[in-house]
DNA sequence: ATTGTTTATCGTAAATATACGATTATTATA
DNA sequence: TATAATAATCGTATATTTACGATAAACAAT
């Protein structure tokens, strides 16, 4: 764009977007329902799940890791994956309030 | 991108990332709380609020629409805006599922 | 030591999103 | 009827996102 106006508006509102835009994909939907349900994935098992290339997987996740969705660790070859219950919890505290504003009416 | 690969993901989760991606930007986000503030919106009362101009409040306003997290009314010259909580809460409804998924153990 | 596995990163192409000014269309007012 | 007000749309520039294959890096297995 011309210019990025983003940082104009209100620390929440940026935030609340942030979480937003982290789940704006399909893709890191599936991610986060295939990590929660086994509470713990690997790398190569979202891979297997997902209708993408290996490198578009790696992507994603790289963003849920940015978001603060996901936490990741190494295990010899291979990356553990497991939601970040403490940042997760905390979008959705966001997320409730911000629902709650829109039906003050 | 070279393909779009997002209608090869189950409707639940592409349902859940086009709400999440109708909020994913923080002017959606203020409108969508100024909105709701006021119960009812004139377009031009939402450009006054917002650091962006018309044209892409508009812009902005018609995702909105297209999501149908509002829904909107013509009066005369002037264009009002409402939350269309029905659409609204069935949204919340998939995002509180969504988030129970993840917090199943 | 060589080979295989696993995953992150790089480079890149193509699609989308964001932002604006200018214009248009519609209605209100003088 | 002419002018002002309001908001949508068009055209366009630029930024970001999405996707892939190729490569690199790190470790495991032979």
């Amino acid at each position: 764009m011309a210019q990025n106006k983003k940082n104009e508006f209100s620390k929440s509102e940026i935030e609340l977007a942030d979480f937003a835009r982290a789940l704006s994909h399909p893709a890191r939907v599936a991610i986060m329902k295939a990590v929660a349900e086994k509470n713990m994935c690997i790398c190569g098992e979202i891979v297997e799940v997902l209708p993408l290339a290996q490198s578009t997987v790696s992507q994603h996740l790289k963003e849920l890791l940015n978001a603060g969705l996901l936490s990741g660790t190494v295990d010899g070859t291979k990356s553990c994956y497991c939601i970040n219950r403490k940042v997760f919890d905390k979008f959705i505290g966001s997320f409730n309030k911000f629902f709650l504003i829109t039906q003050e009416n």
